[in-house]
DNA sequence: CACCGAAGCTAACTATTATGAGTTAGTATC
DNA sequence: GATACTAACTCATAATAGTTAGCTTCGGTG
């Protein structure tokens, strides 16, 4: 319950998304540098981590990119599609850093530091794609949100089992995997709500730091 | 991250509010016993804490209660006034929660244990409210939003002088006690998110669990 | 130079929201 | 037994949401 300490002021990060020169419209309606579809998804990435899904209108995103909410459907379906394409690539990124972390190793604490770190290191560098995923993917569609309930679940089995399977050849210690896994990454999780960018630690310490209390939970004395 | 696994169905929980006897409605809109503002407070509550604070409607709620949206308005203020009730109450609990903890001892191991049992206790016993003020906090309008901010960061605070303290005095050894303080926290809050009361674990086991494992983090081998 | 598509705009539509006003039906009290 | 109270109701309103339609204007291309 750290959101409220953690967080800065409650209207941080909601300025403008347009890079230098992007918002000098012309009289008819034409700026420097088109806008994208990414713009349009990054503006509203800013928003949802801010101020949640429900809790954004497409008139706060359209004018942060200095338009009007109409002439987001040039580039965008939906709302809804927003906020799809923010929690489902993410959600493949988590996956893919998984699977590159582990690859090269057998030894169960090596696998858990590795995938710990990259992780808290995703969170660290990416604390809007986290927090939305985790407090948002409620309101996705139906189908959408089944598939990010998959894609969750899958993260969730591989992580356990690592762990496991080090209890199962003593490299661990644990009464209860499934708690102990939950811990882990609930406390990667929780990064993406105090990092900053411009703080003293970088990514790497913090991805470092956590897999070694990662390791330090996994051996608990009794 | 693991929101999306941890949570049960999307729409689980979100029944009716009503004790027995409360929903036989007489046909001139009396029912047995009477409807409270702590009902509605209830009701709220298990909206909030499965859909957002923007995500439920007061029809939603009403609805619960079987009773019209605009009949609400006979026991309460706004919808803004429920939250405000669930988070202020909720904060001050897990204050009084600390207090008491940490009152008995003076050894930072002790206190650690007992606030870390506290705390997690609080999110076992009351996981509805612990999400609501994690997550909705930030919908507070601007005067509770602020209370409800001092309120949290007064209890980082002390958390974080029991570490720094048994730091200095040789009890424990880690890099940054703010972060691990952090961790340790939202290690908590995220209990939240997966206890089930009709699980195996009690919240006294939980309280236990994550007492050691914070004893654990905060012994972390370099 | 004519034209076409991209990307802005305004106006408008529909649904829903929170909330207000006034009404009615039981219940308790004098 | 009239009255006042409580707590529901229905009906109404103003604001806001997401979205669609149609118009305009520009830069690029034949």
């Amino acid at each position: 319950m750290t959101a409220l300490t953690s967080s800065p002021s409650r209207s941080d990060l909601l300025g403008d998304h347009l890079r230098d020169g992007r918002d000098e419209v012309t009289p008819g309606g034409r700026r420097a540098s088109p806008l994208t579809r990414a713009d349009i998804v990054d503006a509203a990435l800013t928003h949802f981590a801010d101020r949640g899904f429900h809790g954004t209108s497409l008139k706060d995103v359209a004018h942060s990119l200095h338009i009007r909410p109409p002439s987001l459907y040039h580039h965008i379906e939906s709302k809804a599609s927003l906020l799809a394409e923010i929690v489902l690539t993410t959600l493949d990124h988590v996956a893919d850093d998984f699977e590159t972390a582990v690859a090269d190793t057998e030894d169960p604490i090596d696998k858990i530091r590795r995938a710990v770190a990259a992780y808290a290191r995703r969170h660290a560098t990416h604390p809007r794609e986290t927090r939305v995923v985790n407090q948002e993917s409620r309101h996705l569609e139906p189908g959408d949100y089944a598939v990010a309930r998959l894609a969750r679940q899958d993260h969730e089995h591989r992580f356990r089992s690592i762990i496991s399977h080090g209890v199962a050849t003593g490299a661990f210690d644990v009464d209860c995997p499934r708690l102990a896994s939950f811990a882990i990454r609930e406390m990667c999780v929780s990064i993406a709500r105090w990092f900053r960018p411009d703080g003293e630690l970088t990514p790497s310490d913090v991805a470092d730091l956590y897999s070694r209390q990662a390791v330090a939970l996994l051996r608990v004395p009794r």
